[in-house]
DNA sequence: GAATTAGGATTACACTTGTAATCTTAGCTG
DNA sequence: CAGCTAAGATTACAAGTGTAATCCTAATTC
């Protein structure tokens, strides 16, 4: 019910790639893919994948628990996690909820946007496509 | 550079619809539609207009100012504002954000959760063939 | 001109968020 | 078995947010 926050959110994701997790499965995947700083040209270093904190995690899955995103049952001495959200209902929340206070609810304006920016690629454009064949195909 | 919460995007909001705006304007702006209240049946009171408090407004105009989002100029005794950041720069951006967050960057996903869920009609649609055959268009 | 008022500036305050550190305790280790 | 350790619980703490109230001062009104 609550908001999840961006951070939350990141941790959820963690959690909905594998499931069900401990806090240290999920602290691992959250900083995986954050290891090749070895010779990193520190002067560009653009998109470095920041380091959780375990300290940093477990606080977010205590309020994942609280915000009744995540469930957790005792495995000996240890939790194990799971998602109580459906990823895929989270993020048509989400993205419904943006679409309705930037683009009065339209999907258009937003898909032009990209378009404008030249934010679109061939794949995108056949993805749409064959979404809207798909669409005409039940809605005929 | 700084972000701009929810409360601070519908102010902006109204200042895009209209500027430059006093404080007033600005309210007033806020609070229009908001008044057909009279007979309304207090139990299913979906979507009732909130009311924006005056202090309220100020006090956002004032964290937009400091965020540099948007601008005034002395106007006798009272300011009038006016937008820093265009409305589709901004909205891009976030949507640009969300998708980044959500959907590794990619839009169709986002787009197949609408159809998925059935918010998609036949307007929507055609916006969106429009929107692929003017890209073909460029794109060839 | 004195009192009132309106508009902006400053202050308030609880809640959320990001980011941890410290506390507690059940198990592991020597 | 006594101390160490690791996992979760609790506490911390500054910055941001939503939502105003209070303060200050120039302008407006008797």
């Amino acid at each position: 019910m609550t908001e999840i926050s961006n951070a939350e959110f990141e941790v959820l994701e963690a959690l909905w790639q594998n499931y069900p997790a401990s806090a240290n499965d999920i602290i691992a995947k959250l900083n995986e893919s954050a290891s090749s700083n070895v010779n990193a040209n520190s002067a560009d270093d653009k998109n470095q994948e920041k380091q959780w904190h375990d300290k940093t995690v477990k606080t977010l899955l205590n309020r994942l628990v609280k915000k009744q995103a995540i469930n957790f049952e005792k495995q000996q001495r240890h939790y194990l996690y799971s998602p109580l959200l459906e990823r895929e209902a989270y993020t048509l929340k989400e993205s419904t909820s943006l679409i309705e206070r930037m683009f009065s609810g339209k999907l258009a304006p937003l898909v032009a946007g990209f378009a404008k920016k030249n934010d679109l690629n061939k794949d995108d454009i056949n993805a749409l496509k064959s979404l809207i064949s798909d669409w005409e195909k039940n809605n005929d």
